[in-house]
DNA sequence: GTACGGGACAAACCTAGGTATAGCTTCTCC
DNA sequence: GGAGAAGCTATACCTAGGTTTGTCCCGTAC
């Protein structure tokens, strides 16, 4: 999991996060770009929101810098398609005419922050690395998910049986009552599951059902 | 837990959600009173923020509606004050004069909602749903950890150690063996843990462990 | 048609989990 | 100074979990 490169000298693109900049104003492209490469950051800046889609989704942490009022999708717009793109980057706005209700929408949304021009060069820096270490930890998180995720899926139906009413916390035998199986068959099937998700012990095994949301019935705590 | 009233005529304060409205506007005040009295909600109505802190925290699903202007402490302040006292009742906002910034402030602290006036009845009834909706599943969240967290303080201290190691997903004598200890004696100190903490299964007693946020060192998954 | 994977089971065997009873020390509270 | 709780262990005993080897049926893909 936690291999990094083994080489000795330091490689710089690793997990070196990307700032998106989208803003038809060049001047202002131009301005935030050196703002952030000040501090480091890599940066690829766009005039409109379909460039950005045709750019790659990048595999670093990364945000996006938006202004609301783009040439034809507007900023909220985009949020709204990447959002049904299923892609979570996390969006920085930037405004010079917005209203209330855009910026709560947007917030709503899930936008990290929502400035106003003339913005100051400490509000939207700090804006972007919050940015960034939250996509950062959305990124860990996702890649965990959905490791447990593929491994699930090798997993015959029998075997997806098994587990959720043994992540559920019933015995094998009552496991094998409730498919109306033997106990062995049951015992054959959990060892199955072990090995291809990987777990090497049954607490193991309840936190990857957990992360991928198969639950019981109900949340047990009686007396 | 769940012990509601035992009488059989339907009682009907049980968890009849109640909106508090804070708002130096009589007039607003009398509005919204009757708006949402005229869905079915319960309403208290205070004219200032001290006054709505020295009526006693409700027992039910309940939410804020705060005019973001009030004479001394402000809409704003006063969610501050309420999140530094651990209290978290969701908030809507409305405000006549509001700015980007305000706006910005008070969703990243977690409001539900910010309206501006006028505000539609729709709007804010929508709101307020939402906001009481999100609240119940809160008080539904914190009952049961608080819960889990009141048995984990009954235990002693070295039935925490086996607790932990345990829902890690170590082996009796693994565990014995970290704590220098006899592995009979883990087995006794987990049947106590199982029983104080009243868990059925080890499935059970790890979800617990997660809801307290017991976590081994790292979240496993190696090939 | 046979090779393959899923599904199901049995016998044999071993390890891990769990309880009951009993006994020991140490510390604290009244 | 004795009662009680926490902490620790031993013997004995039973149940639950888990692997291996081998067998059988079925459907389907080549």
């Amino acid at each position: 999991m936690t291999e990094r490169a083994q080489s000795s000298p330091p490689e710089e693109d690793g997990d070196q996060p990307i700032v998106f900049i989208v803003d038809d104003d060049a001047s202002m492209r131009r301005a935030l770009t050196n703002l952030f490469e000040s501090v480091g950051l890599k940066v690829e800046a766009f005039g409109s929101a379909p460039q950005l889609l045709q750019a790659k989704p990048p595999d670093v942490p990364s945000c996006l810098v938006l202004d609301i009022r783009l040439p034809g999708v507007s900023g909220l717009d985009l949020q709204a398609d990447l959002a049904k793109a299923n892609i979570h980057t996390p969006i920085i706005f930037i405004t010079g005419h917005g209203d209330i209700p855009m910026t709560v929408r947007a917030m709503k949304s899930g936008a990290i922050d929502f400035l106003t021009k003339p913005v100051r060069d400490q509000d939207i820096l700090d804006a972007v690395q919050a940015a960034i270490e939250r996509d950062r930890k959305r990124r860990d998180l996702n890649r965990t998910v959905s490791t447990v995720r593929s491994r699930f899926e090798s997993l015959s139906s029998r075997e997806r049986d098994v587990l959720s009413l043994v992540t559920s916390g019933l015995m094998n035998k009552q496991v094998a009552a409730q498919l109306g199986l033997a106990e062995i068959t049951v015992k054959i099937y959990r060892g199955q599951i072990m090995r291809k998700m990987g777990a090497k012990s049954l607490a193991d095994l309840v936190r990857m059902s957990e992360a991928l949301g198969i639950r019981p019935n109900k949340s047990d705590i009686q007396t």
